[in-house]
RNA sequence: GGGGAUGUAGCUCAGCCGGGAUGAGCGUUCGCCUCACACGCGAGAGGUCAUGGGUUCGAGCCCCAUCGUCCCCACCA
C-alpha cells in the first residue's frame, strides 16, 4: 500500500489506467455459453467528427451500462465503429481539394476515392483515440467501418434481396434534390426552416373568355413549367370555367383548367398553377389529372436551355427512357440563368405585359438541406426507392407488442409516428463516397442487372457491354444494418447467435426517424429477429444558457478540454448528475468543479482509511462485535446497493448517482468516519477490528457502485485499497443481503445524529469556540434511548464538543440556568449559563416553540378530521399521531424551559 | 395544422406508488486551516411547487382549462 497524493489527480493515471485495462482484455467479449450475453451497439460516429459533448453524455451512457452489467457477471460486448458518413465527408474531401484548385472531375472516380480513403486513414482513427480517453470500455478489437468488407456484403445481399422481393425499385419520381450537394436526398434529410418570402399575385389569360384569372405563388420562376392551372371543383367562382384554358403568359401556350381539391377555396383566389415537374403537391395533381411534366432546371440550379433540351429529347426518344420522366423546356431568353436571376426576369417581363398583380410578404416553411442548409428544389429524378409499407407494418408492431421497448416511453410515440408516416425511402446519391449500387445496365438491350457478384455479360443479350450504376447509397442503408452487419451477417457466425439481438440503443432523440426506425425495421426483415429490445434515449447537451451547442454560434465546449482541467470522471460525472431519460441538460463548468470535489472527496476517505490500515489491518473475518454505529452503516449501504441496482436496472442512472453521491458523502463521511475517528484514536477502545472492516466494506462498496460512472479513480483507489483482486472493473457487483439489515441501529443513530445537530445548533447560535467543551446531560424518561446515548457516548462526546456525557430520567439535580437543545427524543443540558443572553434565548425558543405549534395545527387537523380517520391507511394516521406525540412533548420541553428563564 | 416536453430556492435541476418542501449542486450569510480532504468542516438564510378550476380525507404529483418557454412531425400554392 502506498502513500496517497493530497489531492486527487487524474491526468497523471487516467492514461496508465486506460492501457491497464485495455492490455489485459477487460474490454474483450467473446461468446461464452456460460455467461448470459449483454449486448451495446456502439452509434457509430462520423469518420468527419470529433468528439463533442453529444458523443461524449451518449458514450458515457453507454460505459455505465456496460461497465454495470459487466461486474454483474454477464458477457458484455460493447461494438464499437465508425461511419463513412458519405455525403459529410465527400463534402469535407471536396473541400479540401478545392483549396489545391482540384474537383472531383478533375481525380475522377477512382482518384477522388483514394482521396476519401486517405482521409479515413488520417482522421478515422482521431474519434476512436478521443473516445478512449472518455473511459469508453468498448471491445476495440471488434472494431467496424460502415464501408469495410463485411459491412458491404451485408449491403449487397439486402440490396440485391429487397431488389429481388420487389421491395427496392427505380422509378422518375419526385425527390429532394439539393442543387448544392447535386444529390437527391432522402424526406429524413430535409430540415424546415422558417423563412421570409412573398406571395406574387400574376394574371393568367383565359383563352375561351379572355377574363384574366388571378393566382399566386411563391415561385414565379417555376411558370414556365406549368402544365394546367387547378380550380376546386366545388368552387362557384369559377363554376363558368370548368373544361377552359388559359394562355400561359411568356410561354405563350395554351394549358387546361383543370379541376383537383387540392385548389383550396379559402386559401389566396383558390386558384393554382400546376408544375408537376418542380412541385410535390403539383407532381401530384399531375399523376391524377394526367398532366404532362416540364422541367425547367438543371440539376444544378439554372434554367434550362437547348442542350438540356436536346439531351432529353433524344433519351425520350431512344426508348430506353423509364416511365415519368419529363420534357425539358428550352427557356429560351432565361435559359443558363439561375433560379434566382430567373425569378426577377420573370417577374420584370410579367410586370412590363400588365400580368403581374400585388405582392404580398408571407412566411413559410421552407426545406433545407440537413447537411449544407441550402434551399431544396424539388425535382423529378430517377432513383432508387426503397418500398417502405410492407417492412414499417411488422416495425410497428414489434414496438406495438412489446418487444422493443422505449426509454423514457414517450418516445414511442415518436417512432410510430414517424414509421406509419414513412413514404418510399429514396436511398440512391449521386456521390463517389459510399456504398456503390451493385445494378448495371446493359447498353444494348437496356437490360437492369442487380447482383452480389459483378456481371461480365448482360443475362438477357449476352452483350458485354455492361455500364454499373454510378450512384452511391444513402448513408443510413448501411447505418441500417450495423447492429448484425457488425456480428458477421449475413454469415451465420456464433457472434451473431450469442449477442444478437443486442440488448440496448443508446441514441438522442434526434435520430429516431433518421436510424432507429430503420434498424428496426431492417434487423426484423433481414434477420426475423428485433436489433435489441430496449431504446434508451437521452437527450442534447446545450450551452450554459440552454442554447443547442453548434458550429455556427461557437458554443461548443470541446470535452477534449474539459477532461484535460478537470479528468474524465469530472465530465462523466457533471454529464450524469441530474439527468433524466430523454431530457436535455446544460453544461456549466460549476457542475465540472462540483463532480471534481467529489472524486476528491472519495479520493480522501479513502485515503483516511488507507491511512489507517497500516496501523491496524482489516480482519479477514467479519468481527463479531460490530458497534452500533457499524451497523447503522452498514445497514444504509444494504439498502444503498438494493435502490441503485433497481434504478439502474430501469435506466434511472441519474437517480442511482444522487443516492451514491448522497450516502458517500453525507452518511459516510460526514458521519461514519467522523463516528469511528474516537474508537481508532483511542489505544484502549477495543472495537477497531470492527471499524476497519466496516470502513472497508463500506468503502469498497461504494466504489463499486461509482465505478461505471467514475472507472478511473475508483480503479486507482481500489488497487491501492487491496491486492487480492486485479481490478475493480472485473469485479463483482455488490448484492445486498439481509443479514446486514438492521433497522433498530438505524433508528439509534439517527436519534444520536439528531442530538448532535440540535447541540452544534445551539453553540452555533450562542457562538460557543469549539474549544471550550462542556459537559452535556441527556435527559429523557425512555430508558431505551438513555442506553442508546451511553452505548455510544464515545462519539456521541466528540461530535457534540463534550467534555462527558451523562444520562438521567429527569432533569432532577440539574443547575437551573443550564442551556437546553430539544430534539424530539431527549433533551440536553449543558452548563453553558455564563455564555446564555436570557433575551436572545427566549426569543429563540419563541421561534423554536411557534414552528411546533404550527407542526401541532397541521398534525391536529388531519387527526381531527374524520374523513381522514375513516379513509386514510392506518399506517398514515399512527404515522401522524407519533408525530403529534412528539411535537407535544418538545413543546412541553421548551414551555418548561422558558418558565426557568 | 398535429404531437410532445417543460415551468419547484438567486442560478441549474431532482422529486419514487398522491400523504408533512429538514430536496441536491452552485451561489449567499456566520463560524472554523478540528491530526482524510479549504476541491474542506460546522451552522444558517432563501420556495404562493406558472395561473385558474376539478377529483380526493389529503395534490408539486391525477383530470380540465389558461399563460410562458422549447422541441419534433406535416406537401399548404
Amino acid at each position: 500500500m502506498k502513500e496517497l497524493p493530497k489531492t486527487y489527480d487524474p491526468k497523471s493515471i487516467e492514461k496508465k489506467l486506460y492501457a491497464d485495462w485495455e492490455a489485459k482484455g477487460y474490454f474483450r467479449a467473446s461468446v461464452n455459453p456460460e455467461k448470459k450475453p449483454y449486448t451495446i451497439v456502439m452509434p457509430p460516429p462520423n469518420i468527419t467528427g470529433q468528439l463533442h459533448m453529444g458523443h461524449a453524455m451518449d458514450n458515457t451512457l453507454q460505459d455505465i451500462l456496460i461497465r454495470f452489467k459487466r461486474m454483474q457477471g454477464y458477457e458484455t460486448l460493447w461494438q464499437p465503429g465508425t461511419d463513412h458518413a458519405s455525403i459529410a465527408t465527400e463534402a469535407k474531401v471536396v473541400e479540401t481539394m478545392r483549396k489545391e484548385g482540384l474537383t472531383k472531375e478533375m481525380l475522377g472516380r477512382e482518384g477522388f476515392l483514394e482521396r476519401a480513403w486517405a482521409w479515413r486513414e488520417k482522421y478515422g482513427s482521431r474519434i476512436v483515440e478521443q473516445l478512449k480517453t472518455l473511459g469508453s470500455s468498448c471491445d476495440w478489437e471488434k472494431e467496424r467501418f460502415t464501408l469495410d468488407e463485411g459491412c458491404s456484403n451485408a449491403v449487397k445481399e439486402v440490396f440485391v434481396n429487397l431488389y429481388e422481393q420487389g421491395l427496392i425499385y427505380r422509378g422518375s419520381r419526385m425527390v429532394n434534390w439539393c442543387p448544392c450537394c447535386r444529390t437527391s436526398i432522402s424526406d429524413a434529410e430535409v430540415e424546415y426552416e422558417e423563412k421570409d418570402g412573398k406571395f406574387y399575385h400574376i394574371f393568367y389569360p383565359v383563352l375561351e373568355t379572355g377574363e384574366k384569372l388571378e393566382l399566386a405563388t411563391t415561385r414565379p420562376e417555376t411558370m414556365l413549367g406549368d402544365t394546367a392551372v387547378a380550380v376546386n371543383p366545388e368552387d362557384p367562382r369559377y363554376a363558368h370555367l370548368h373544361g377552359c384554358h388559359v394562355v400561359l403568359p411568356l410561354v405563350n401556350k395554351v394549358i387546361p383548367i383543370v379541376l383537383d381539391e387540392h385548389a383550396d377555396m379559402e386559401k389566396g383566389t383558390g386558384v393554382v398553377k400546376i408544375t408537376p415537374a418542380h412541385d410535390p403537391n403539383d407532381f401530384e395533381v399531375g399523376n391524377r389529372r394526367g398532366l404532362p411534366r416540364v422541367r425547367v432546371f438543371t440539376y444544378d440550379g439554372h434554367m434550362t436551355g437547348a442542350a438540356e433540351k436536346r439531351a432529353q429529347d433524344e433519351y425520350l426518344a431512344s426508348g430506353r427512357a423509364s416511365a415519368g420522366e419529363p420534357e425539358v423546356l428550352d427557356c429560351g431568353k432565361y435559359a443558363g440563368m439561375t433560379t434566382d436571376e430567373a425569378r426577377k426576369a420573370v417577374l420584370a417581363d410579367l410586370e412590363e405585359a400588365g400580368l403581374l398583380g400585388k405582392i404580398e410578404p408571407l412566411k413559410h416553411d421552407v426545406g433545407t438541406c440537413y447537411r449544407c442548409h441550402h434551399v431544396i428544389e424539388p425535382m423529378i429524378s430517377r432513383q432508387w426507392f426503397v418500398k417502405m409499407a410492407p417492412l414499417a407494418e411488422p416495425a410497428v408492431k414489434a414496438v406495438e407488442e412489446g418487444r422493443i421497448r422505449f426509454v423514457p416511453e414517450r418516445f414511442t410515440r415518436t417512432y410510430l409516428n414517424w414509421m406509419s408516416n414513412t413514404r418510399d425511402w429514396c436511398i440512391s446519391r449521386q456521390l463517389w463516397w459510399g456504398h456503390r449500387i451493385p445494378a448495371w445496365y446493359c447498353a444494348d438491350c437496356g437490360e437492369t442487372i442487380v447482383s452480389k457478384e459483378d456481371p461480365t455479360v448482360c443475362p438477357a443479350c449476352g452483350s458485354a457491354h455492361l455500364d454499373r450504376d454510378p450512384d452511391t447509397l444513402d448513408t443510413w442503408f448501411s447505418s441500417a444494418l450495423w447492429p448484425f452487419s457488425t456480428l458477421g451477417w449475413p454469415a451465420k457466425t456464433p457472434e451473431l447467435a450469442y449477442f444478437y439481438p443486442t440488448n440496448t440503443l443508446v441514441t438522442g432523440y434526434d435520430i429516431i426517424g433518421f436510424w432507429v426506425s430503420r434498424m428496426i425495421f431492417s434487423g426484423l426483415a433481414y434477420t426475423g429477429d428485433i436489433p435489441f429490445d430496449t431504446v434508451y434515449i437521452h437527450g442534447l447537451v446545450r450551452d450554459a444558457q440552454g442554447r443547442k451547442m453548434s458550429k455556427s454560434l461557437g458554443n461548443g465546449i470541446d470535452p477534449l478540454e474539459v477532461i484535460d482541467r478537470y479528468g474524465a470522471d469530472a465530465l462523466r460525472m457533471m454529464l450524469l448528475t441530474g439527468n433524466a431519460p430523454g431530457n436535455d441538460m446544460r453544461f456549466s463548468y460549476e457542475r465540472v468543479e462540483a463532480s471534481r470535489n467529489f472524486a476528491n472527496k472519495i479520493w480522501n476517505a479513502s485515503r483516511f482509511i488507507m491511512m489507517n490500515m497500516e496501523k491496524y489491518p482489516v480482519p479477514a473475518e467479519e468481527p463479531a462485535n460490530l458497534t452500533q454505529a457499524d451497523k447503522w452503516i452498514l445497514s444504509k449501504a444494504n439498502t444503498l446497493i438494493r435502490d441503485v441496482t433497481e434504478n439502474m436496472e430501469k435506466f434511472e442512472l441519474g437517480i442511482a448517482l444522487s443516492k451514491v453521491y448522497d450516502y458517500a458523502w453525507n452518511e459516510f463521511c460526514d458521519w461514519y468516519i467522523e463516528m469511528v475517528k474516537p474508537r481508532l484514536y483511542n489505544e484502549a477502545d477495543e472495537t477497531k477490528d470492527a471499524a476497519m472492516w466496516t470502513l472497508n466494506r463500506v468503502l469498497v462498496t461504494v466504489l463499486k457502485l461509482l465505478h461505471p460512472y467514475i472507472p478511473f479513480v475508483t480503479e486507482e483507489i481500489f488497487i491501492n485499497l487491496q491486492d487480492s483482486e486485479p481490478s475493480i472493473m472485473v469485479s463483482s457487483w455488490p448484492v445486498s443481503e439481509d443479514r446486514f439489515s438492521f433497522p433498530e441501529d438505524e433508528r439509534a443513530v439517527e436519534i444520536l445524529k439528531d442530538a448532535v445537530r440540535a447541540v452544534r445548533t445551539l453553540r452555533s447560535d450562542m457562538n460557543v469556540a469549539p474549544s471550550r467543551r462542556a459537559r452535556v446531560t441527556v435527559v429523557s424518561p425512555d430508558a431505551e434511548v438513555r442506553e442508546i446515548f451511553r452505548k455510544s457516548a464515545h462519539f456521541f462526546g466528540t461530535l457534540a464538543f463534550a467534555s462527558e456525557v451523562l444520562t438521567q430520567e429527569s432533569r432532577e439535580g440539574l443547575e437551573e440556568k443550564e442551556v437546553s437543545a430539544v430534539t424530539a427524543d431527549a433533551v440536553l443540558y449543558m452548563p453553558l449559563a455564563d455564555l446564555v443572553d436570557v433575551a436572545k434565548e427566549r426569543e429563540r425558543l419563541n421561534k423554536e416553540k411557534a414552528r411546533l405549534q404550527n407542526e401541532l395545527a397541521r398534525s391536529d387537523a388531519m387527526l381531527l378530521n374524520e374523513n381522514f380517520l375513516k379513509r386514510a391507511p392506518e399506517q398514515k394516521i399512527r404515522d401522524e399521531q407519533e408525530k403529534k406525540a412528539k411535537y407535544l412533548s418538545m413543546l412541553a420541553s421548551i414551555e418548561e424551559r422558558l418558565q426557568i428563564l
